[in-house]
DNA sequence: GCCTGAACTTACCGCGGGTAGGTATTGAGT
DNA sequence: ACTCAATACCTACCCGCGGTAAGTTCAGGC
């Protein structure tokens, strides 16, 4: 089926882009929160109320609007998290509060994270990854400042990093079919590992 | 373009099938390894030696055959770190080697991990899921068991192997596109975090 | 008043997953 | 031994989706 939109073809009167790149992704997430994360790219266009070449336009295939929805679900989750544990001294409770916002707000974007971290293409992992090192980079950059401070080794800061972030995508992923569990009794469980590790075990 | 097999249509002389289950999967994996974690499910038939109806026939859609392969990598995994950890007591290096066995596994098997991890449809993320079932949940006993002998709270137990579980893929993920980085030093560094947790920092 | 270029849409291509329908072989019943 | 249903496979197709080429209308400078 092919797309019909009201417009006609041709320049558009005014002269100037009908809808812009932040538009086009309002949109992509609209529909995506509506319709699940197997939407297509036609179905983002129609919402945006443009046509596919539009979307290839502003922000490129379907790889780069995923990307995109991707830094923007990180940032959310970075701002989340950062707000959460803003005032709260370095330790245990404080990783439980930035793990339970962690959980909220994929809660909060059940089908964006599906989207985001599902995709479509033989390149999703990659995404993922993608996705990752945007939560990663901020974190390894603190936690190598607070490592040089204690005169600790700073190399592990960037493992670590992604270990946290890989912990929480699965975890995050796990919790969303595991309705009978709140947020708040699972994020102390996991800060208990993160602050004590196995060996109270 | 379609495919052409050797074979005459019709039932083939023999009166048996003319490939299992097995071998179809082991053809997946063959061109899976050769060609990337891109392959179509009619490469895999033709690799097979056979069309794409008898790959239906014997595993089911494109997921069902993702699927079949997570769970031979998953129990391939499972495998290697159980001989790894054999003999080991319990401790900060029976983690480290743990999570070697872990990273050498899956860089044997780096395109079917992608694959497996990645894959092509909107619910990767399920099967990621499905993927990581498979090991949290062998390994949620033995740590429940273990609890319980110290005395310990058991609940922990599934939610902290999922934890280790997306740990691992995320950091496996992207210690393949870290070249200069050896398994034996990133494993130590991780098994670290797993024992000791944040704390010592 | 034209003409270049910008900003759209329409229409199409190819590929990949999935399925309907056709064809040859087997083996059991008569 | 002949028939016929069941079996096991292949061919050929459909459809949807990502991606792109070509066509259509408007703006603004010369």
């Amino acid at each position: 089926m092919t797309i019909r939109v009201g417009r006609r073809p041709g320049r558009p009167a005014g002269g100037r882009h009908v809808v812009d790149r932040e538009v086009v992704l309002d949109a992509a997430e609209r529909v995506i929160r509506r319709d699940g994360a197997g939407v297509s790219l036609e179905a983002i266009a129609i919402e945006a109320g443009v046509t596919k070449p539009i979307v290839y336009a502003r922000i490129g295939g379907r790889t780069d609007v995923a990307n995109a929805l991707a830094e923007r679900l990180a940032d959310r989750m970075i701002a989340a998290a950062g707000s959460a544990v803003d005032g709260r001294p370095y330790g245990r409770a404080m990783f439980a509060a930035l793990i339970e916002a962690n959980l909220v707000t994929v809660a909060a974007h059940r089908e964006l994270f599906l989207y985001v971290t599902g995709g479509t293409s033989d390149e999703s992992p990659m995404r993922t990854l993608y996705l990752a090192e945007r939560s990663t980079t901020p974190m390894a950059q603190q936690l190598a400042h607070l490592r040089t401070e204690q005169g600790l080794d700073p190399a592990v800061a960037l493992p670590w990093a992604y270990a946290v972030v890989g912990m929480l995508q699965l975890v995050s992923l796990w919790w969303l079919t595991e309705t009978d569990r709140t947020a708040e009794e699972l994020a102390q469980q996991l800060a208990e590992l993160l602050w004590s590790g196995f060996s109270s075990t």
